[in-house]
DNA sequence: ATCCCGTGATAAAAACACCTTATCACTGAT
DNA sequence: ATCAGTGATAAGGTGTTTTTATCACGGGAT
């Protein structure tokens, strides 16, 4: 019943009105002065009214009929409308601008994201991020929440997490942490059975080693630290040795050292854990390839 | 470089959110499923980002994407505001709504305009109109100058009055005016020579009888009153008789009598003044057309 | 498991809207 | 009187949208 008012059409119609002239606004419209007619002619049938001045009759300017005056602005309106929207809407595809929420684990919170953050927001102004770090298993609860687009973190029971994809980009091995004053710091590399003679605290990432042949050490483990500002101080007062993935390792320390375990070697698989059957926003898309992209190396 | 997104897109794109589904929304749009199939396909390619999640795997209801979710009140938004503009251009081209200024000579105000403008504004509550009354050069001024949208008055020097177009409606006889108790009162018809004999007061209309074999008559006139409640005092007081057309006679005077002057029979003509090189605004034309209609038997 | 029935996607052809080319009518200026 | 400008108009082509017909896939019922 209501008439289907084109943007094109309207556009035509202002150009013609502002230009004063059909000639004119078809050349801004990139088109031939009769598509023009046509479009206009059409315009006013649709609205039920001429919109210009009878204009076989003058050779002089086009000019609006009192319809048409009330029109002008209306349509202006609508079409800056329409504009704004799409453009918007482009921007947002391009994640210049939007809202973007990822979660991590700390480690390679600290370690990696810094830099891959800040190059990325370098040319997306207008994004807005919030960012949340905590353990693997709060991360995985926070993507099936959607209280995040994505996370990053490792994907221990998969099984249990059918709903879930993972990308893995990082490989983080674990080591074995001791102050630089231990016995073991000379080493370079370390066999699980060497740290049964040295007491052992254990984490939140020792389940890393659950299923692995060094699996005993984590019952011969007296303490059992979860927070690691807390286990670094400990292992600094000579309390014992841990075990970290080395991304969880303090880089800057100058009085903890890591020596990688050989055997067995344990790796977690660190990656972007997403919905499966959801797709990302833009911004979040854009990141998950940048982040893709920035790791290859 | 900005796409341009039709309405009749964003419309497809709004109901397959809203009512969860191809189908439904095509059936809404009084499309085919495919039609819609594509017409949404078209819009993610000129978005650049898909709207609603991988939809061929499941045979669940179609489901948006974040940024399908962003852009559905953004859309229903752009299509209400389209939809509001349509309907204000169709009602005022259905003159429902608008603003509509005319003029007109007094006798045709008093006389004619009342019922026909009752009858008309009865169905078009919205409508605005400015009146105005003033003696006929009063009216064609305002029309030349586009105070008002048309005026209805008689046109003597059309030669004067080349850019306006003049459609008589009325034709209005002029008569003598007397007091009922004058000699005059009883007669059926006058000659102009009768009323040589007579006191003649002239007043704006008299130039009617310019160039009519009555113009003598207006050398005689003592008196020439302008104003028409000073002129019916006079009138009423005794003071001589006057010439009127009929229409500005006032016709529910019980003191003063109206007789029909037959030789020579002055007509003047009353009927619509408009610039010819204006078209008129819609609620205008349609009170232009409504008057020809009434006015018809 | 297998058959439906529902979802939406896809291909090809028809329908339609839109645009272009070519031309005309008209007016004002040269 | 001719010319250069206006925009309107007709016919034909192009591209987009829509339809028809069909497919792929998944869930639920048997």
């Amino acid at each position: 019943m209501l008439p289907e008012l084109k943007i094109a059409q309207l556009r035509h119609f202002v150009w013609v009105a502002e230009l004063k002239g059909f000639h004119a606004a078809a050349e801004k419209a990139h088109r031939t002065q009769p598509a023009i007619s046509l479009s206009i002619k059409d315009l006013e049938n649709k609205l039920g009214e001429t919109l210009f001045e009878k204009r076989n009759a003058k050779s002089s300017n086009a000019e609006l009929t009192p319809f048409g005056r009330h029109f002008l602005p209306q349509a202006k309106e609508l079409i800056a409308h329409h504009d704004r929207i799409a453009e918007d809407m482009t921007l947002m595809a391009e994640h210049k601008t939007g809202h973007l929420r990822l979660a991590s684990v700390p480690s390679i919170a600290s370690r990696m994201l810094p830099s891959i953050l800040s190059r990325f927001v370098a040319n997306a102004p207008d994004l807005h991020i919030s960012f949340y770090d905590d353990n693997a298993s709060a991360v995985l609860k926070m993507v099936e929440n959607q209280q995040v687009d994505f996370g990053i973190a490792s994907l221990w029971k998969a099984e249990e997490h059918g709903d879930k994809s993972f990308t893995p980009i990082w490989e983080d091995h674990v080591g074995v942490v001791c102050p630089c004053d231990h016995p073991l710091a000379g080493e370079t590399s370390l066999h699980w059975e060497t740290l049964r003679d040295h007491r052992l605290i254990s984490n939140g990432t020792s389940r890393l080693l659950e299923g692995t042949e060094a699996e005993p050490l984590l019952l011969d483990s007296q303490f059992y630290i979860s927070n690691m500002i807390s286990l670094v101080a400990m292992l600094e007062a000579g309390l014992g040795v841990t075990t970290l993935p080395r991304f969880a390792f303090p880089e800057e320390s100058n009085t903890l050292t890591f020596i990688p375990l050989t055997t067995p070697e344990v790796v977690r698989r660190i990656g972007i854990v997403r919905l499966s059957n959801k797709s990302l926003p833009p911004a979040a898309d854009a990141l998950v390839q940048f982040i893709l992209e920035q790791s290859k190396e």
